[in-house]
DNA sequence: GGCGAAAATTAGCCTTGACTAAATTTGTCC
DNA sequence: GGACAAATTTAGTCAAGGCTAATTTTCGCC
């Protein structure tokens, strides 16, 4: 048993994958979770079939894997640990926000309840986490406020405001930090002509810079 | 290599159990750690073993294993760790005292020396921990200001302030609670008739209530 | 100074989780 | 509909770390 360190790194790639695919049910190739986490596919295909004798996850030979309610259930937690760890980090301990996915890495694995909930209370029940991710309540749900767009490619029209970052790589957050970018920016059509194509893409902005 | 946590569990338990004997240089054996770790001790001659390999420890073959100074710095890094957690814990989420050495326990493993400084200044860098164990410095410097003494047995004169408690159990530390013992509250000699011996026991005090 | 008990180590085995190499399945293209 | 490439799983190894059983060392006692 031990360390359900690995196990949890699985559930979670699974669960992130999968929300990339339409979210809901979808299946996820074992060959992209090991791209994700960094292994080979053997060793996916090894724990995917013990995730599922937990009965996280359903594994369907040749064709991929997805979460069971459990498993989804269990991946939300992760996410909520690590998202409440790197609002920590950056609000609390001062922390550039390119600087904290790997530590809450680390931090998410931590096994008791209670730490999660006062976290939680201590930092004022936070929405979104420093890279503008929304950060699941204690019950699971998740309000996802970014039904804001990435801007048009052509539209440059006005300004927009930053809600959201996709690629939490320390590379590309240390690339828009250069840039002046941070989530709550304003940005003005020429700042966006500006900015590199690849960093563009990456932005979930509010079009309308009045609704903050 | 992966988790390190073994080798840094085995590390600490080296570190305490030599500062019980004598604190500089002494010899621990391999039971004993066994029973520290709840291992058997087979395991803990293979990984003392390991230690040895990495330059934490020296093995003399049934005798016993001691620190190197390597080791007893790495070491007493894991303690600081600890002992901040456990701070953090307590003085800013609320956590009581008795909750907080298994929390930390898995705390203390987290790799990021960035974190340690941040975590220690963001705390007003304490010099005790909620116990009132000692907490390194940066350096690796313990100032431990308990010169004090366990009350003698037939001493109950005059009161006492708590300082420290040796013993940093759930349970001993719920017990201590139910009397309304905790660190820095001044002990009557009737209130300290009134603790049962073993809780007594724990105690390090001051004798002189005016010297904080 | 030797004997026996206690302690420690060695030997051999198990589980977890990763890897490479060798099958197997899928799905596409003609 | 068949062949082939790509994706996936199976088979077989390996390292870390734990355990039990057996052996070796130490040490106190006569």
């Amino acid at each position: 048993m031990a360390r359900s360190t690995n196990r949890e790194d699985h559930l979670k790639a699974l669960y992130s994958l999968g929300e990339e695919r339409g979210g809901g049910d979808a299946w996820v190739s074992t060959n992209e979770m090991a791209v994700a986490l960094g292994v080979k596919a053997p060793s996916v295909t090894n724990m995917v079939q013990v995730l599922q004798e937990l009965g996280w996850a359903e594994h369907r030979p040749y064709h991929g894997a997805r979460l069971t309610p459990l498993g989804r259930e269990l991946a939300v937690g992760l996410v909520r640990k690590h998202r409440l760890w790197e609002t920590f980090l950056v609000e609390q301990l001062g922390f550039g926000w390119e600087q904290v996915h790997d530590i809450a890495e680390q931090m998410e694995h931590i096994d008791c309840p209670e730490l999660v909930d006062r976290l939680d209370a201590f930092l004022g029940r936070p929405k979104v986490d420093p890279h503008g991710d929304p950060i699941p309540d204690a019950a699971g749900n998740i309000e996802d406020n970014r039904e804001l767009t990435v801007p048009l490619p052509e539209g440059f029209g006005h300004p927009v405001v930053v809600k959201a970052v996709l690629d939490d790589s320390h590379e590309t957050l240390s690339a828009l930090d250069a840039h002046g970018v941070s989530i709550g920016v304003s940005l003005s059509p020429e700042a966006l002509r500006a900015l590199p194509a690849t960093l563009r893409d990456v932005l979930l902005v509010s079009q309308n810079p009045s609704l903050t």
